[in-house]
DNA sequence: TGTACATCAGTGAACGCGCGTTCACTGATGTAC
DNA sequence: TGTACATCAGTGAACGCGCGTTCACTGATGTAC
């Protein structure tokens, strides 16, 4: 579909359309914008100058506004699952270490990317509609399922499989997602808890979460 | 202070000056706003329009709308506090039953309070600057006590007593944190969980806590 | 108790701003013959 | 290869809107004498 190169800014460089991937490129300047002044810096008009065109050109790409911070989100669960999907790769000596090793990335994930991170969590940016579509929510499920499978792992070794979606899963996730929720949200780094800090917490929270699925499937009771 | 009745609308209602209480109205008028219409909705002039003043007339009482912004976080705040003081005050068999109340209060609040609790971690609302003053981060840090409070009891009766503010404190914290998030932005409620499930996850995820709890002294390596 | 004055919480008009969105258009690109 | 046409990604002016904030003012309240 990429016609030839229109005069070829630089070598090996594709223009194939007018602008190129202004799609693309529109998502990439959201993301920065996000990155360098927050959630309230992201404006239609702000990422159609980043990304070198007049503000009404973003319309030809995205129905609205919504569906842009959509795509931005959709990105960034991209970008988290490629970073689990690392993790869960990696050699890992059992399925606890690798559970832990995810629990892990995903902290460090929300650290290294926080303007991704708050876009994909911030439900009245993007209502319901904005994201529809069977791809939408494609990356982000995958990611989860990541965790799935890890946890899932963690019971089966145990002798404990469940199916479905384990109950610790949600308690893996609450433990990680949280300390990179207070990370974010300044309490936590308010505290002057240094960078290098959240990663020994990160430990630390992995490490009760392998408890927690331990826990998970005998009565929560005691 | 309080003046006499101006004409009394209701018996036992006192009018003390002007309006009454305005800023107090308009505190409570723009966490009604969000818990209608989630954040965008909470602007100066519909807290004024739904305290029944004029748009110009807050600014007697703040000096901008981060300051309006900061009020209602600082309530939320108390609110929080106040919801820790009576689980923590509640009867418990053991230290430990004690920390994993407090976490169940600590998520029940964010799921009966998700307006308070969205303004109170949303750092970008309320810049820095407009909480200041000794007594603007005091309801945080009350509530935040009562946590480091229960964890060092709890360290205390096993035997490991710990200065300052121990590593499980924000390990707890991660953990009901993380889950009224993930509640409340939709990622858990999306996945069809019932909010009596909320209770359930709770639950087992203070149980998790009281396991970090306790390994947080010891190396986390392994 | 009554009068004069100071204080200050409200009013309403007005400001400038940046936003999302629309629209008629232009001109580059791709395609049919 | 060349011409005519269709498509569509961009432009730039314009729209209406709601926002935060300012300002001169009004009138109720509290206080001094």
């Amino acid at each position: 579909m990429a016609g030839g190169g229109r005069s070829g800014r630089a070598a090996g460089q594709r223009q194939p359309y007018h602008h190129g991937d202004l799609r693309r490129a529109l998502v990439e300047a959201a993301a920065e914008l996000v990155a360098e002044g927050g959630i309230p810096a992201l404006t239609l008009r702000a990422a159609a100058q980043r990304a070198g065109v007049s503000h009404a050109a973003p319309y030809h790409h995205f129905r609205d506004k919504a569906a842009l911070v959509a795509a931005v989100a959709d990105e960034g669960f991209g970008r988290l699952d490629r970073a689990l999907a690392e993790a869960a790769a990696a050699p890992a000596a059992s399925p606890r270490e690798r559970l832990a090793a995810l629990g892990r990335a995903y902290v460090r994930f929300a650290v290294e990317n926080p303007h991704y991170f708050r876009v994909m969590f911030r439900p009245e940016l993007a209502p319901p509609g904005a994201a529809e579509g069977p791809e939408a929510h494609g990356p982000a499920a995958r990611a989860f399922g990541r965790l799935v499978e890890a946890v899932t792992a963690v019971l089966r070794a145990e002798g404990r499989p469940e199916g479905g979606v384990p109950a610790g899963t949600l308690v893996a996730w609450a433990g990680v997602h949280g300390l990179a929720s207070l990370w974010l949200d300044g309490p936590l780094s308010r505290m002057g808890l240094a960078p290098a800090g959240i990663e020994a917490l990160a430990r630390l929270v992995t490490g009760a979460q392998l408890e927690a699925v331990r826990a998970a499937g005998a009565p929560e009771g005691g």
